[in-house]
DNA sequence: TCCTAACATGAACGTGGGTTCATGATTTAT
DNA sequence: ATAAATCATGAACCCACGTTCATGTTAGGA
């Protein structure tokens, strides 16, 4: 792969991800294409269909999450913190910095793409590490699950409402679920 | 107004809710008059716009909630039920049965339509009547107010979780509420 | 019954936006 | 330096979809 290849092949994606989280399913692949430098036909060199750029954006996100949740369990492993204060602060990132991911996956959605299973499983996996370790602290509740987690941050509000919103509705949440 | 007129216009009405509520932004305005038995030039004839007739059908919602809402008022004012168990069970009805309009937010949204204030406002005018009500008598965390409860309700799941699902994100999150 | 205003019809139009492809420019290995 | 493959360009294409309007139909009162 040429140099100058790789190069554009980022800031289209670096475009991508502050075009559609900021604008939702309106904004165009011109738009996109010129945010980032290239023209539309260098997009779709890279990204043959907007699904694909949006599923690209979507995965790179998926795999930032996965990173920290392995960090975290590292972490809990060498007892440096609690589990349940991982859990805790990533519900809180997740609500707080990554509103704009909600845009995105409504705009995957519209587009037919978004298979929840594939993106979220990995991140589940080593979720429920945390969550059983939490458990046996008793730091949450007993009856909530990994699935649970997942159902509540899949309803996370969005870039629409402020984040000082955002901060309160994890507040509020995080209540139901701590013992 | 010809009777037939008035048929047409409750047809067009029923079958927008219908569609929209299950195909989201993508059924066009074509599928709606064919699905009420209607041309497309009469249902321009009685919503000039897809806009209003989106509207028309939110409209329609919340007008059934602020009923609900006074029955629910009246019902507490008459000491036949606790105000916060009326409030748990708009949540949980909006929550599992009103899924479908939360896709209908969403097509508003895409549509530049739906101003939340004046749709919501005469709703939280009567919900803020029980939940005083339930602060009174303690049954509410003492610092949760109506603005939260718009919050969560906002961020209700919709009807790519299936029912059950519905329910348990009720059940999680009204632990955060009450005392 | 007949008239007319109200209403319905649906083919056609315009536009926005995703996608393509013939042409031209760069990179890189030899 | 030169060739050849890789890559970039952007005007044009296509099509879906909201919207319109000239024409035909119907309801309901006189």
């Amino acid at each position: 792969m040429r140099a100058d290849a790789l190069r554009n092949r980022a800031a289209i994606l670096r475009a991508a991800r502050t075009l559609v989280t900021a604008g939702g399913p309106e904004v165009g692949m011109d738009e996109i294409a010129a945010a980032a430098g290239v023209a539309v036909g260098t997009l779709y060199r890279h990204y043959p269909t907007k699904t694909d750029l949006v599923a690209a954006v979507m995965a790179e996100t998926a795999a930032a999450i996965v990173a920290e949740l392995e960090a975290a369990v590292d972490r809990v492993g060498k007892s440096e913190t609690r589990a349940v204060d991982e859990i805790g602060e990533l519900f809180a990132r997740v609500a707080v910095e990554g509103a704009g991911d909600r845009t995105l996956r409504q705009v995957a959605a519209g587009l037919g793409a978004y298979r929840a299973d594939s993106l979220e499983l990995p991140a589940r996996r080593l979720l429920a590490a945390l969550v059983d370790t939490a458990h046996r602290a008793q730091a949450l509740r007993a009856d909530v699950t990994v699935e649970d987690l997942a159902l509540l941050m899949g309803t996370m509000p969005g870039l629409a409402v402020d984040e000082d919103a955002r901060r309160r509705w994890v507040e509020l949440v995080w209540r139901g679920l701590v013992s």
